[in-house]
DNA sequence: TAGTTACAGACTTATATAAGACTACTTGAC
DNA sequence: GTCAAGTAGTCTTATATAAGTCTGTAACTA
């Protein structure tokens, strides 16, 4: 409940964690609005100006976006964030290229200790493997090996392996309900194997960039480790630091 | 000037321009405290709020850094900043390592076109170059070749140049005035040179992280070129994805 | 009549101000 | 030296007004 007053937590930083509660819950859904920011503000007992400070940090993190005249809505993945928050690779002019993606295998299997411990899981517990191969600029570029966790995603067998969708982070919100919203990722440099080199048509040995990344939702929970393996030769990844 | 009414700028983002200004030209230096919000806003004729809002913004770019009861700060490189913010390599476990240094060469030379662009500097112009080695866990990890446009370090060959500080923008900001903001970086894998191979430890060959890094000052001038080549055995980049 | 434009009103977020609460340091009495 | 009050800073909350967006309806046109 709201509580004021001595020694309380702060009005605004109460209610941004009822949002959040809110959201991680389902009550309110990606792509939906949420109610004005006079009548949340009616209904917790509290002023405009409160309310709209505990949505301007959720803004901050991404978690809600704003229009004015229009509303306040649940951010939500569309292909095109995929591509702009999540997505690091970019070509020697530093564009940005929309990936497209060949699944070449898709079948479950147990854990490794490895996996279990990057997703927070038991040893051997129930996963699902994807790898594919991607194309940037149409030459492959990119082998991604997916793991997520099985009772996470219980109909995905009814899904069309051969035909998944390019941008992965939509299909989970659409399909899944789980909608990823940080991630935490590691670097290194690694030399291509013989798989590595005839999918990538170049050298065993080649130095390739291996990016793992560990996708999290909004409570911080793991939903989807990614390791993925890049040519550099054309392309490289991008960060900048604010 | 500070103008309101229709059709003019906000009032709170000509405030935040004015204090950008302020800090860029140097009447604010790096680690001294500006004004209180009350005075401000009584000299800038606007009501604390509005203050306060221009410099939740900079404080956010972390521009700005506030502490209460004592006042609103310019932000400083720190040791500590410099290793947190900007420096992205930690060992397995994920921890930071502060790193030691060993200048090998530092001189000056003419800016290669590659250099001048990237700089933007005239092709030929007057750089400097240093080149070391970084140990990170006391074993040679990193070699940082570092360009610098000769003319914003007019003095730097009166420094000892043998005897470096570990953290550079300390330096920078310290002694030239300058204060690195942000910063784009490229990563890529590329493969050891014998030359990379002999001050590493390893074999030619091997894959190496490298990472070209361009540091800008608060209003986007590029000020160093920095390209490190690591070896990720046992240390990796990190990057979290909000 | 059917279709289109103009405009008013309701509802939304955005901006600006003011007042009191909280926090850290300083000063002075003891 | 120690403790308490004072001072000067930021932090929180509330209120008022501006500005953007959509919808329905009245007026106008073909």
């Amino acid at each position: 409940m709201i509580t004021a007053g001595k020694g309380a937590m702060p009005l605004y930083i109460q209610i941004r964690e009822l949002l959040i509660a809110k959201i991680s819950k389902g009550d309110w859904l990606p792509g939906d609005s949420i109610p004005s920011e006079m009548n949340l503000s009616q209904e917790l007992g509290v002023s405009q100006g409160t309310v709209r400070k505990a949505i301007t940090e959720l803004v901050e993190y991404n978690v809600l976006r704003r229009k004015q005249g229009r509303g306040t809505f649940v951010s939500n993945h569309d292909s095109q964030r995929a591509l702009f928050h999540f997505f690091h690779i970019v070509d020697a002019k530093g564009h940005r290229v929309m990936p497209d993606s060949k699944v070449l295998r898709c079948h479950r299997r147990h854990a490794s200790h490895g996996e279990a411990l990057k997703l927070k899981l038991k040893d051997r517990a129930d996963i699902i493997r994807i790898e594919r191969v991607r194309n940037l600029s149409s030459s492959p570029t990119m082998i991604e090996t997916i793991t997520l966790p099985g009772h996470l995603f219980k109909d995905w067998d009814e899904l069309d392996s051969g035909n998944l969708p390019n941008m992965l982070y939509e299909l989970y919100e659409k399909q899944f309900g789980i909608t990823i919203h940080s991630a935490e990722e590691q670097l290194r440099a690694v030399a291509a194997t013989k798989h590595d080199a005839s999918l990538l048509n170049l050298q065993a040995g080649t130095p390739l960039l291996e990016i793992e990344r560990v996708a999290l939702t909004l409570n911080k929970s793991p939903v989807e480790l990614r390791i993925s393996r890049c040519n550099t030769k054309k392309h490289h990844y991008e960060n900048t630091i604010l």
